[in-house]
DNA sequence: GGATATGGATACTCTGAAGGTATGGATTCA
DNA sequence: TGAATCCATACCTTCAGAGTATCCATATCC
């Protein structure tokens, strides 16, 4: 199959709409409709059911929405690879917060191997470490589980961390030694993009929640390890049954490239014991 | 990119000769030059380091090769599975002798539940079944862990069964009780397809095996359960410290089909305890 | 060392696929 | 019933991709 053509088929099935669908893709939407119809009769199945005025997924356009959403990752990912491989550079994907104080201790470590090569950062935003290193802009990305998914990757565990309750110092459970889960039962916690929404303030990045919670419109429960980089205007707080979570580097399954081995390697002797 | 480019790519990375590409591919040699210089310079890589006389690939082109092959049997995969998903039907992928027996016994439990659908077998030949998964030929596939390899799968587990060795009744250790591994050190096994080659004949599937086994001119380890189905003039003779082998049914671990969960029930229900 | 062969690059020509505009025809809605 | 919406069809245009002929560099051989 031609990858233009699945393209627009994306398109087409994303938007439910051939007109929307050919301004996204920036053409006119005659020639839309008819790639459409000649992919149908090229492989030989209906994708949508169309009436004048609606359109809809059969059940082999659906199972083409997903599959070929992986294609596409797959060929993008092929050609960032390929560009990064020439230059002698790796780049670690990971979110602001919760890197476990692990992050300057595994890039210490790695700047020590005497093979070392260039390692550039990137801060990303809430569940975006897997887009990266699933669409090869980078090499490795530090998940955690169980929030993140790893499918697809090999990974390294590296550590294990009890989930605090992060609060404004003005709260009224602030001062408390330790809290547990049915403490914070009536309390908003924010809404996870990915996740359903749950009432509470859509959150983005790490700054945005910060602020938010400082605000008083919503708490959370971060590993312990973010306490060390808090505002002063907020507050950890041990939450004695408090769901823990896993600080993993993951990275491609069929990578062989010898600088990210080494990369993994030091990240694992950073991890405590 | 466009997949037509990566096509191109990997054809010549594969030969190594833009003419022999060409051919393979056929369209001519310049239409093919010009295609890769192309590719070249909008993702801004060098792919092949290229005298007039020699073409080799640089580490970008490596990888290219390598991620751009998994790109385009994704887009191969998506677009049968698509074809595969209006017609209610399921393809078991198998290899001939190395079910242990459970084939028939899978495919009885699954057709006793009432809402299967229709199940197509595809005998396979040794290491198709993985490529006939991964190219949307298939629902489902036997595997043969440790021989087969389950990357990209889902599966779960059958049954684990000891090597025995397959000889033919005239050969000198026919008559024996049981063998160690000791006993076979100077037989000469068969040339599996994909394993570096040992001097065996090369051997392709389960008849020609048989066949060579027969004839004396190979031995081989093959699971306990094949014994129910030799030919008359072999024999499966217990080796005490044989290795084992454990039997699995893999599926595309992103698949949401109904009849392909029954049916993996179905495999894991008529499994031994 | 000159003749020959090999193999990728370049120059050019041409065709068809991909895209554009205009419009048809079905359905919804006021 | 008329207007609006939206996908399909008809027809035209353009440029990307394919072809042929040829060039140029290098290896090979007598």
């Amino acid at each position: 199959m031609d990858s233009r053509e699945l393209r627009y088929f994306v398109a087409v099935a994303e938007e439910l709409h051939f007109g929307r669908a050919a301004t996204r893709l920036g053409i006119a939407q005659p020639p839309l409709s008819r790639t459409i119809q000649q992919l149908e009769r090229r492989i030989g199945v209906t994708l949508f059911d169309r009436t004048s005025r609606s359109v809809a997924l059969t059940t082999a356009g659906e199972v083409l929405l997903h599959e070929g959403r992986r294609a596409l990752t797959a060929l993008t990912a092929a050609e960032r690879r390929a560009q990064r491989a020439g230059s002698p550079r790796l780049v670690l994907a990971t979110k602001p917060i919760s890197d476990g104080g692990l992050l300057e201790k595994i890039l210490a470590h790695y700047a020590a191997d005497p093979a070392s090569v260039e390692v550039e950062v990137r801060i990303c935003s809430i569940g975006e470490q897997a887009v990266l290193l699933r669409e090869g802009e980078a090499d490795a990305a530090l998940l955690r589980f169980p929030h993140d998914d790893a499918d697809g990757f090999a990974y390294e565990e590296l550590l294990t961390e009890q989930d605090v309750a992060v609060l404004p110092r003005t709260h009224r459970l602030a001062a408390r030694e330790s809290l547990t889960m049915s403490d914070l039962s009536g309390e908003q916690f924010p809404h996870w993009p990915g996740f359903p929404p749950n009432g509470g303030p859509l959150v983005r990045d790490a700054a945005q929640l910060m602020q938010l919670i400082a605000l008083g419109r919503t708490i959370a429960l971060l590993p312990e390890s973010t306490r060390h980089h808090l505002r002063t205007d907020l507050i950890g707080v041990p939450v004695t049954d408090a769901p823990t979570s896993t600080l993993a580097i993951a990275w491609p399954e069929d990578s062989r490239s010898r600088p990210l081995a080494a990369l993994v390697e030091a990240a694992v002797n950073s991890a405590p014991r």
